[in-house]
DNA sequence: ACGTTTACTGTAAACGTTTACTGTAAGCGT
DNA sequence: ACGCTTACAGTAAACGTTTACAGTAAACGT
């Protein structure tokens, strides 16, 4: 609204009506006599007329529109989650905004911000503090989390981790007999990696080996091309790699082949995500497929009730994952299957 | 704000001030004296207190926020660029907006919607329709283009493109004399795109020679992946291949490196934007470097002198970008060089 | 002692909507 | 002709701020 020039005011003079008469025109409720709707209509096309946000909204007290947070990272998983979010949001007739606070510590102030512009939040896994997320409750923003580990009293929509990276790393470990394997990702950088690793160490316990190294690096490619420059140069490369997702995935295998490492042959490499370049690679990733989009869409869908009140007892929802076996992790063609569903 | 409880006149109620003397306090203007202002700040932390987004909105008639929307894909630029934008924003006091229109048509409505919800917002490549961009300049929204081609009377920024692609197409006809060359990219998909594009056609001209097949594809990896398979499924390779973007590039030399084809002996390989990876890779990729953070800052800069009204003649930006020589041109590592800097 | 400045605080009018309530005239059944 | 409903339209009061203006008391200079 560049000027906000125009308001209720000129239409009604202009048209020679009330200006409640305008608005229930603008809105399309109430009784009006269809020939007052034509030229209150007319005279809005001409003045170029919009109602203004602030003073529906001040009126309202709605802002329409919902709020999401998340690292801000690049990548195609981000992507599909946020678009899952608008499209629920669209079809309930939200707004969505999107903050991304490129894992800055300074973003407090921005969230609470934000908080000021819509009805409520979605907060995406690890990008705020408890402290951060506590203050959003204690000021009564409705809020819920979105690939987060619970807190008390507020809705949370994840996808099952744990179970499905021990399934992944116990077909490395078993059926391939790998040793040892290492895992790339930084536990501490987001809660589904807390789980992920969680699930590659509860792999080996199962099978009474130790857990393998642990190479603690961000989420993108970059990453994990650094990643394996840190393993060479601290000696051995690994049988085995189970990644946090499959961005460093593609890292590692674009720095593996550079060296020519065979993959599968000489070290055997998983993902997290079934991003679309998965399957392009040679050899295809192995991974672990997540329903991106449904977590976004599910997150709007709890945040839509939880706003409009309708939420009793606030659920926990963790939705499945499957396991898709490619190439990478030594299976031939044939063997491949996308069966293990986890949860 | 969740159920924004209390109001200005909680505040003063609480404290027996009046309203106005509240809003001194908050906004720490105006004459208040120290005993005052001390018992009306412990009424504000007691209560919670918050002033509503609506009521200083209304009446300053404006939002303190910044809209921006972008294609949404996936990619370390764009993230770059909005990171430019929202750093310059945030010195200004101003939120950010994001909008990802994901190349979708309908989001014209949505569009409208944000910008009844900033002060002025900056449109970046070829997201939105010219009709809607238009709608948007007949409506009065300060707006500026980013990475996109000029329109009478509103600021653009944008990056020198055509140059720096006819300069590296150049590097690969004459200083190796490969030829044919491909273009892999979607001209008519970004104002960028139509550019470079344009920039590989005048090189060709430039030396008497008919421009290579252009595969037309979307910006991401998968993009080149299929570009790739495409282009086998048509018979034979390019001597050499020009990337519209560095994440098509990346696909491309997946797709290339799982086939065995050897980078740059049998085909050569450029790209544009000089993301974090294409110095990773092997061989490392030639590529155009362009300043996307700065492209965001500065596109956030002229948005809020423009809001302002401070900018008379609506200027044009057109940042230098520089041609990358790394290894995948075909030099070698000694004749690599980081020079020359186009326009 | 008196006018003038100074420091502080309050009153009330915006800002642009929505909406409960009221009013008016026409239509209708008797 | 009379009362009752119905369809339409207007009035005015919110909503939560900011801010121009006015008011009050103390301090100060002469």
């Amino acid at each position: 609204m560049g000027k906000q020039n125009t308001t209720v005011h000129e239409v009604a003079k202009r048209t020679g009506v009330s200006i409640a008469t305008v608005s229930r025109v603008v809105r399309g409720v109430g009784q009006v006599s269809p020939e007052t709707r034509q030229r209150v209509q007319e005279a809005i096309a001409e003045l170029g007329y919009r109602p203004s946000r602030f003073g529906r909204a001040l009126v309202e007290r709605r802002h329409s529109a919902l709020g999401i947070v998340f690292p801000g990272l690049a990548g195609p998983y981000y992507s599909e989650v946020i678009q899952g979010f608008e499209a629920e949001a669209v079809t309930a007739r939200q707004s969505v905004l999107i903050f991304g606070t490129h894992l800055l510590e300074q973003s407090e102030d921005q969230v609470l911000d934000m908080a000021s512009r819509v009805d409520g939040m979605a907060i995406m896994g690890g990008t705020l503090s408890n402290e951060c997320v506590q203050t959003l409750i204690d000021q009564e923003v409705p809020i819920v989390l979105l690939a987060r580990h619970p807190m008390p009293n507020v809705p949370t929509v994840r996808v099952e981790n744990t179970q499905s990276t021990r399934d992944i790393t116990l077909h490395l470990l078993t059926t391939h007999g790998y040793d040892p394997i290492y895992f790339i990702g930084n536990p501490t950088g987001s809660p589904d990696t807390t789980d992920r690793w969680e699930g590659f160490v509860a792999a080996h316990r199962q099978v009474g080996r130790e857990p393998g190294a642990l190479i603690r690096v961000g989420f993108q490619q970059a990453d994990g091309v650094w990643a394996i420059s840190q393993i060479l140069e601290a000696g051995e490369l690994p049988r085995a790699i189970v990644c946090a997702n499959d961005e460093i995935a593609l890292g590692v295998h674009a720095a593996l082949t550079a060296r020519g490492v065979r993959i599968p042959e000489q070290v055997a490499l998983t993902g997290w995500d079934d991003i679309p370049m998965a399957r392009l690679i040679a050899p295809a990733l192995s991974t672990v497929c997540q329903p991106t989009r449904e977590l976004g869409s599910q997150t709007a869908k709890l945040l839509l009730a939880r706003i409009k009140g309708e939420l009793d007892e606030p659920p926990d929802v963790v939705l499945p994952t499957e396991v898709i076996i490619r190439q990478s992790c030594g299976c031939t063609h044939e063997a491949a299957t996308n069966g293990q569903r986890s949860f």
